[in-house]
DNA sequence: TCCAAAAATATTGTATACAAAACATAGACC
DNA sequence: GGTCTATGTTTTGTATACAATATTTTTGGA
């Protein structure tokens, strides 16, 4: 099988203008004019637009008709409902992984724990997004379940550009992927599932804090 | 707010493409030639691109640099991960249906499933299988959750148009859909998500017997 | 000074043109 | 006769050109 290590710019544009979301070059709300872009980046308008149409699938950017391409900004209940697929996906994901685990598996599981775990030791915030990302990326990738893994990687990337001021302490989410790592290399499926929820479940709630329009009767029920 | 009411041709070409492999008119693996395509069409081969590149995140279509654009193809495996994503997320979607729902909504709902009892009772399976889709992403869209539905409409399709061979009894299907509505409509959450999930579980086993390669000893285990 | 209309400018949407790669066909050689 | 190579054809990838729409600026009036 020749799959021709060919690369469309398309694809290169793509990914360059994803990296520059997710670093935060590109802020949520921002135009994105195409001459200056394709100047920038060093190709035409055409392959752009290729890659604006990838990206609007992705919920990265917004389209709107004759206006423009924008860097898309998720509303406060956008972002729940993206943290509730995700609460139910990556849960699946991690389950499947800890399942599928193979020497291969373990080896890249535990380099981006360790590049998780480094950069959190810089404190550095910025570089902890990125590498969280990665790492539930690598999981993901690791569950061997392709359409769960295309799917995540396609809109997790739009929560991490996002979750400014939705971060839990550093230490705490750290010592969770140790946790859920450890589930995965032992091969606990149900921990591994269970962990992973548990993960997610905080950083939903928080999101439906943002959400809720009326924050009165803050003791609630439940 | 003027959205303006124009349509690219980008969109307007993603979504004759759509129709064409939700119906059978383009079949998997097919391949997709630009002139020919844009010729019948009636557009250029510019906005056909855009449209392939969104196309191509929804997995209905696959792009190989330099050879060219094909419908998908789905493995037996890609099928049961699809389902499997599809298992977790539509019964959220469900029950977040049933309890968002208002007075539009219910006559939006009886109405879609009025469509698809009607498929049924004329037996055609072509047209139930549109039918059912449509009615799949009518509920989807009343869970007021805009992010899963643009997930599942996106992904769901892409059963429909592989799903020949899968379906159920028309007649059992048809029961479970009127016990789903039953539920949604008075609200029932916790019934709404366990009869959805019920709903595509056996969908998703009979894919599953697909996807193993070793169908030996058939009278297994559970 | 502020607002409205008109002109000028910028930006998008789309078609077309052209180069490079893939594919098909035919001829040469064993 | 079959396989390999060379040539021609098709098809893709990308840039560019041009028309239509949106945006900004200017100008004239109240």
């Amino acid at each position: 099988m020749r799959e021709s290590r060919f690369e469309d710019l398309a694809e290169q544009v793509y990914r360059a203008l994803r990296e520059m979301i997710l670093t935060g070059e590109l802020v949520p709300g921002q135009k994105l004019v195409q001459e200056a872009l394709s100047e920038r980046l060093g190709v035409s308008r055409t392959p752009l637009l290729a890659a604006f149409s990838k990206l609007e699938k992705e919920l990265l950017v917004e389209l709107i008709p004759r206006r423009g391409a924008y860097v898309k900004r998720l509303s406060p209940r956008e972002l729940l409902h993206l943290y509730d697929v995700r609460l139910r996906l990556e849960p699946l994901g991690a389950a499947e992984a800890a399942r599928n685990l193979d020497e291969a598996g373990r080896a890249e599981l535990e380099a981006a724990f360790a590049a998780y775990r480094a950069c959190v030791a810089a404190g550095d915030a910025a570089r902890v997004r990125v590498a969280d990302f990665e790492f539930h990326g690598t999981l993901m990738r690791l569950s061997r379940n392709t359409i769960l893994d295309r799917i995540l990687s396609s809109f997790a990337i739009v929560l991490s550009s996002n979750q400014r001021g939705l971060m839990k302490p550093m230490e705490k989410s750290l010592a969770e992927h140790e946790a859920l790592v450890a589930a995965v290399l032992r091969g606990d499926e149900a921990s591994a599932e269970s962990l992973m929820h548990a993960h997610l479940a905080e950083a939903r709630d928080a999101a439906a804090v943002l959400a809720e329009p009326r924050p009165g009767a803050s003791a609630g029920r439940s």
